[in-house]
DNA sequence: AATGAATGAGCTTTCATTCAT
DNA sequence: AATGAATGAAAGCTCATTCAT
């Protein structure tokens, strides 16, 4: 029951997300959604009882998924620098392959149609990342801000390389471009 | 005749533009814009045939007078470093003092609603300000990147400060920001 | 123009009233009074933005001509008591000939679902005949009844009288009952 | 299990006629309702095929206990002036008392949503009051008309008092009313 | 008897756009 | 150029009812 019920709402979730990345929000009718989902109108709604929600759900959704993956094998370096370059290659990457999901965050997160997300909700999602970069921080130009901007600030070139690899369309070196980028922001965060 | 006919379609742009910063694309209605503006329903679309140019339009209109504004006093700085150094501090000003306009900007960047503004149009815009970091980047990490893809990567930070400063509402320090985030690109970027 | 614009709002009004009338507030679409209007979905949201308003316009436009209706004749009655029996007759009359009209009133006065309409509004209508009454009840067991209380305390009967008649479907002496209820109220209200 | 069978049915309808006297038949959904009452959506319909005869349903319930209520101490009275006056108090004393069920009863007698109710079904509750109105009926105008419109004739009153009542919040004399407006009808009838 | 997920037709309202004047 | 009434497709959402469990 509870798996189906789930996998009913995920089934949702899925079809949801590929449709607004493709069309944006307001291009992706809630009855587009159910019926590319194989379910009826009102059935959505039942899971979702307002579009909203279902934007807001799929937000997470991807999120907590982003997270899960920009932490992989983060724990197995050795140094924090080798912790950090894992982050930072593995949040483009991520971006990189799922261009969709990646531009989906992007959408949601300028739209004036939502502002309602907690703020703490949305860190509590990133919180683990932000602990190795911690330290050098502290001992950086950034010393004196607010950690969350800090972070913000130092992770910014990453949203760059990852619009810069999907809109060239494969026609850029992104082992070079993680290098470079990762380079530049840790010798100006290091004075290394 | 000329002049008033431009006074109109100025008019409706500025009407547009509160409009959608305050509301979205979608939550403003072309009806809306035209009540706002004063005129009537017909007369917006004898001067933008579709909504779509409407928004177009304005995007252009804002992204001129950014980079206009950005390039302020530029000339009269000495070294190169002084006039990255007001670049960076124009643009992060421009953005906080002009918080909804900075917001269409991002909006509008990241809606798929509208992919279809020529590239090298956009480009020709920020042009200028690219001069600027030309040198700069030749001698950094950034050197065999496509030079307009390592302007963004430099410049992301920006992005990240004025939305900190903005989202903050006046509760952080504006030029320690500016002069932090400024000295960590640099750093960055020239190992100095 | 007036005229037409004015043509077409009546068109519109008139066919709500039939529709509701047959139908009920809620048994009858918008969509449906569009298309028997003959006009489109939107015309008829551009004259009555809301349903609701449109069913309040219906209502003032039926109470007002019922009202005109009741008062016909009224002046040229000499006696007080002839001018009471003529808007008594009037009533009742009124009520059978626009059974739909009268069963919209009675609709409408008793559905929770609205609410909203000023009291004085409504008064102002039928104002003119209260005051043919004012001498009568003022010697009648309800002298102490604030006036508009007593007004219908007297003229319920009226009510009782046309939906016998209307339910009966011909089937009633409708001369017998207006004579026998208009002597019924006013021996109780004159005990002449 | 019969009686929990008709605690369950009970308890629904107990439910759906305060919700249907908050917000009017079309404004109460059967989900609320089941829910308000603390059971499944299927339930209810396991009960109430139709959400019509859930309606219905009520409409007898609140008529019989109203019924059951009006008769009320009018054996114990000697004349039938006396047993019409309690009569005509209790009525309204009714209505007044229990406002919610009282206009529900309005609602649903004008509502063009059911017409299907068998008039002799609904004669068959107000029947024993009407015996105590005969003889007065008999010898005034109303002689000749058909006893139960006569009945209804000589009752309007009655709710007309109930709705000042209701809607002047308290504002009015209750007791003068009842006594001003039965004496009205009495003398209307008898010629007393 | 009881559940509650599923249905899908139907509703009110919106809005970019057209066009006669 | 300017108007604003008219259009009608489409949207988000509701809800009485069904049915497998």
């Amino acid at each position: 029951m509870i798996d189906e019920a789930n996998d009913k709402k995920a089934l949702i979730v899925r079809t949801a997300i590929r449709l607004f990345t493709e069309k944006g929000f307001h291009g992706t009718p809630t009855a587009l959604v159910a019926r590319e989902a194989g379910i009826s109108n009102g059935t959505l709604f039942h899971y979702f009882p307002t579009k909203e929600e279902l934007i807001n759900f799929a937000y997470y959704d991807i999120k907590k998924r982003m997270a899960a993956d920009t932490g992989a094998g983060v724990a197995r370096a050795r140094t924090n620098k080798e912790r950090a370059r894992r982050i930072w290659r593995n949040a483009i990457n991520w971006g990189v392959d799922h261009p969709a999901e990646y531009m989906f965050l992007q959408q949601f997160s300028s739209s004036p149609f939502i502002k309602k997300l907690p703020p703490d909700e949305i860190m509590k999602v990133v919180g683990i990342e932000l602990e190795v970069f911690l330290d050098v921080i502290r001992h950086s130009h950034l010393k004196d801000i607010e950690l969350e901007v800090a972070f913000n600030i130092l992770f910014a070139p990453v949203d760059a390389v990852v619009r810069a690899i999907i809109d060239s369309h494969g026609g850029l070196d992104r082992e070079r471009l993680i290098d470079s980028s990762f380079r530049l922001m840790w010798d100006g965060v290091s004075g290394e």
